[in-house]
RNA sequence: CGAGUGGGAUGGGCAGUCGCAGGCAGUUUUACUGCGUGAGGAAAGUCCGAGCUCCGCAGAGCGGGAUAACGGCUAACGGCCGCCGAGGGUGACCUCAGGGAAAGUGCAACAGAGAUAUACCGCCUGUGUUUCACAGGUAAGGGUGGAAAGGCGAGGUAAGAGCUCACCGGCGUGCGGGGAACCGCACGGCCCUGCAAACCCUAUCCGGAGCAACAUCAGCAGGGGGAGUGCUUUGCACGGCGCUUGCUCGGCGAUACCCCGAAGGAUGGCUUAAGCCUUGCAGCAAUGUAAGGCGUAGAAAGAUGAUUGCCUUAAAUGACAGAACUCGGCUUACAGUCCCACUCAGUUU
RNA sequence: CCGCCUGUGGCGCAGCUGGAUAACGCAGCGGAUUCCGAUUCCGGAGAGCGCAGGUUCGAAUCCUGUCAGGCGGG
């Protein structure tokens, strides 16, 4: 499997906000641009207003563990940006992935 | 059995598969394999106190802040233990910023005659003398108020009054007990409104900043702007600038510097620590001490997730909740379960 | 990590050097005006001051603790 590399910067997810397309649904938001990288970057941003420092934490592991499982299936060089919303720290990351793999797919992420 | 008071513990366990972080060893030279490790009682709030680091080792005065019966514990504390006093509860027990109002200033609305000094209705005496008016004495009674000048009874008096006396309360002195706060007894005289979580006074304590501290290496190594006065140059003095706690004095720094902008990476700090457990001893206790044993979370966009089975269980599909330099406390949140000590009431024996 | 501010009707806000009906505007309710509506006028209702204690005769105000929201700096 291919190491998960992750976007670091604010610039990147600025970037990935500002021209990347997106796709929504009650448990997440995905926000995917095209990079000069050559390999599949990924971010993971939940903000203060959905929970404490538990379910955070909570939100971005589960979310970490649905790309994991996809992260194989992803073809070209994309930039991805993962948005935790409110419903997502009730739910497990089992019931993430068809929901990332439906929208990675609407993307072109997936072929 | 019921109602309750105080304190403590626990916060499911075991095993398998995939995956994560860092440590050690090996293969080997950059990834893999193996071994063992990997959030809490509050990690939280950041409310106190320290360690540690830097500020030229931090000077003086004013200001500011914190604490407040007494004795002890502690590295220190606003914490803890014991004890005294006040208040609450039938009780176990709980609560208390609990110094000073006799250094001074201020406030006490409304009501009430009067709020720190008074006389409205009264009572008594005298004069005029018809109801009544005036002058004086008095503060027992009435009414107002949270509070009216010690309380209550007796004597006393024209009427009254600590004016006198007994008891109670407060104050002062002496004696006794106690380590002290304080308690008890005797004597004395009758001077005291409340508020200091109003200003204030007294006593004690407090230099500042915080791991984004700080140290080393690498990198940038220089863009723009502003940069006095006097004396004959060197230089000196004043001023300005920066640091020194808010202000003043004093001190230090560089002839340079100051402001804006750019760049902000790596390693250390970073986990053995006033550490935890058991037993003995000292102590009412907090705590101290001796012996033995245990004793790697340490990341840096930030590690614990997903899933399966079995067991315990009323329930395991899960309460509050995630270390960020480290400790000692305080406060707050917490599904459920268990344990210890004690109190009250009833019933039974 | 450090420093600071604010919580008062449905909304915005005043009162906060203690003294009792907690003021004002908007919204909402009833009535008048109109053929109907807007505007205008009149009237009344709706908080007990984020929460819990304390000081005081008396607390929105003072003190302590706590909860929630927000701001600034490194």
């Amino acid at each position: 499997m291919a190491e998960l590399i992750t976007l670091n910067q604010n610039i990147e997810f600025r970037h990935a906000y500002n021209r990347g397309k997106s796709r929504s649904d009650p448990a997440l938001i995905t926000y995917a641009v095209k990079n000069r990288a050559g390999v599949c970057r990924y971010g993971i941003t939940v903000s203060k207003k959905t929970g404490c420092a538990v379910e955070r934490n909570r939100c971005r592991r589960i979310i970490r563990a649905a790309y994991s499982s996809l992260a194989g299936e992803c073809s070209g060089a994309w930039d991805i940006v993962f948005v935790a919303r409110f419903r997502t720290k009730n739910l497990k990351s089992t019931d993430i992935e068809p929901v990332m793999r439906r929208q990675l797919k609407e993307l072109g992420v997936i072929a």
